[in-house]
DNA sequence: AGGCGCATGAGAAGTATTTGCAAATACGGA
DNA sequence: TCCGTATTTGCAAATACTTCTCATGCGCCT
């Protein structure tokens, strides 16, 4: 899956930090990630990177198609691997989790109302903001 | 509407800024306004304000619930006159034009999702960004 | 009118992201 | 394998939006 074919193809060098950027996202079990969490990580596996390449990389896979940006209500932006499935997401505000959903539904009734109105779809974001209620988050305030 | 005495039973004083930003909000065409735009405006109007007194008292608002914030895809926040009834938005992406919609289904549906998945659902945004057909609208491509 | 305390304006500071540039690197051809 | 060259990189400086600091100003109660 990471290989330098992948790279070259899309019209980019494979060089070492394109490898490196594209290989978190395969294989790191967080999906959604900020610019400064692939920094981090990969300074952290010993990765001579700077974050403007970083920066760079990551806006250069998303307009190759490979990552998809978001932004989760957060100063932020944070991008996931394109698996090609398009979904919506459900995030938690107290511990950050993520999940995703999709709602054939919803995606129509979209499409219906932006018609209606005489409005060309290019596309949408739908997030929706809770408390999630996995052991692993952070509750809010039974102790300080 | 503007008067004095709404902005001092939410605990403000009113002040010429806040008297004017508010002002601003309920009686212009244009609905949602960022930051710089009331800062633009009010200047115009010979109104001697401070930028930084604009995003305080636009977070003073929001914070009372006189005003609504949003992001739409853009690097800035626009603000919006709380109505009190819930609406998304319909946004063009040539000259960024907004519509609000509301619709009962997805409303619904989005909360059935939540529940499903065991989230307790705080909030949520839902951005169509699309090309509007207005006359006023700076289409793309035919002349440079 | 007088005085207290919150509010304001100007600029500095803070964040996230982008850009300029010289040095480093990928990679097709010799 | 070694080279030449066009890309890419890391760093620092620049941007864009928003918040903060602080000295001064003004709303509001008496
Ligand atoms: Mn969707
Ligand atoms: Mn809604
Ligand atoms: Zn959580
Ligand atoms: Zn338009």
């Amino acid at each position: 899956m990471t290989s330098p074919a992948n790279l070259k193809n899309m019209g980019l060098k494979a060089t070492l930090p394109r490898l490196k950027v594209l290989e978190l996202f395969e294989h790191h079990e967080k999906q959604h990630l900020t610019a400064d969490d692939v920094y981090r990580m990969l300074i952290n596996e010993q990765i001579d990177i700077g974050l403007a390449t970083v920066y760079r990389v990551l806006t250069q896979f998303e307009q190759a198609g490979l990552l998809i940006r978001h932004h989760f209500d957060s100063e932020k932006a944070v991008y996931e691997l394109n698996a090609g499935q398009h979904h919506d997401h459900l995030v938690c505000l107290q511990c950050g989790h993520v999940e995703e959903f999709y709602d054939e539904e919803i995606e129509r009734r979209q499409n219906m109302i932006a018609e209606q109105r005489g409005f060309a779809i290019h596309d949408h974001s739908l997030h929706l903001y809770a408390d999630c209620k996995r052991d692993a988050c952070p509750r809010r305030s039974p102790h300080k």
